[in-house]
DNA sequence: AGAATTATATACCAATCGGTATAATTTTGG
DNA sequence: CCAAAATTATACCGATTGGTATATAATTCT
């Protein structure tokens, strides 16, 4: 690893919390330089504008938070545990994500959607499009396995979990109280349970 | 109504969907000449400084949307009617609501959740905790009279109706499609009439 | 109507914005 | 260890930021 791979990686390890909680439009170079400790040579040599450290941050933030949600998966347990696994995630590691500035896809989601189509609406929409996706995927693998109910609709469902949770963080980092988020997360596995699971 | 109060409602109506749109910091004095027409003399003769400007946008797109909310809603109407109003509201009203940029509480959330205390993070406080406040009123309201189950949490319900709406309203104007929301307003109704009215 | 007042436009301010050219420094490969 | 290459720091650029002082224009009241 290059020394400028190294610090390519340092300024977007130290400046992805920034952007997510001041907004992508919102952090200065200022905010950069003070948040590195370089100047601006240093970030200009290692990303063409201010928009590209702005992307990678966006992508580091959502690694981080993909990161923990396969950590708490395995793709070969029962389907029930691996829905669970998600409102758990979000119930044991919400302190850190609101420390980090909270879910990436909400913050950026707010400030483009309704701005001209840019790279980084693009990637809130694949992530948004993917994360349905992948809970509609698992749903219906259940039901081939009859681990899910064969009438429930995945689709809907995971609309559901996806603007509850979304919702849940919402609510709590503006309230300062994490309530909404657990009362959110608590219906989540509670449809699970009663609505999913057969 | 004199005429400076009457151009600064002129002020606040033309740039309420710029601020809501583009963000109280993301919008500049530029951008209220811009939608006003007017030049920066007549903006800072009616308001102190951009700040203020910013906050009565807020207070005018808060008041559209709670204007609009019990506009469909009549005090003496059942428990079970005036609850099914927000969802309803919400359902009829979105085309204009996300033209106008979306929930103000929202996005104004998003925007200084993470910043220190201003007087925009008070304003979506004390939004949100009323209400909340309004439900649980109103949910307990329903219980007196016998209306509402008894065993139910006025609390709990009014935080899920809240994260539903607003993260629906989130996911539908990043994805530009109106599918989540209206999930989840359908899900609202379907608490309302399966697990609140008695 | 005309004077006094109020409201709007114009021209400017320092500070900050993102970005660049170049110089100084550090890393790298022989 | 030294020279070539790559990386970082410094100094600067024009444009834009929020805000102000003042001049001009419109309103208001007697």
């Amino acid at each position: 690893m290059s020394k400028a791979e190294r610090t390519r990686q340092f300024i977007i390890e130290q400046t992805a919390p920034v952007f997510n909680k001041q907004g992508y439009a919102g952090t200065s170079l200022n905010d950069l330089t003070a948040a590195t400790g370089l100047t601006k040579g240093a970030i200009y040599g290692n990303f063409e504008n201010k928009e590209e450290v702005a992307l990678a941050a966006f992508d580091h933030n959502l690694g981080l938070v993909l990161e923990g949600l396969r950590a708490g998966t395995n793709s070969t347990a029962p389907v029930r545990e691996q829905l669970l696994a998600m409102p758990r995630f979000y119930r044991q590691r919400y302190p850190q994500l609101k420390q980090s500035g909270g879910c990436p896809i909400l913050n950026a989601a707010v400030e483009c959607d309704d701005a001209p189509p840019s790279a980084l609406l693009q990637r809130v929409q694949d992530s948004l499009a993917k994360w349905h996706r992948n809970l509609v995927r698992l749903i219906e693998k259940g039901q081939q396995t009859g681990e899910i109910k064969p009438t429930a609709e995945a689709s809907r469902y995971a609309n559901l979990f996806i603007t509850l949770t979304e919702g849940g963080i919402l609510v709590s980092k503006a309230t300062g109280s994490s309530t909404a988020l657990f009362t959110s997360l608590d219906h989540i596995e509670h449809l699970i349970e009663t609505e999913l699971v057969a």
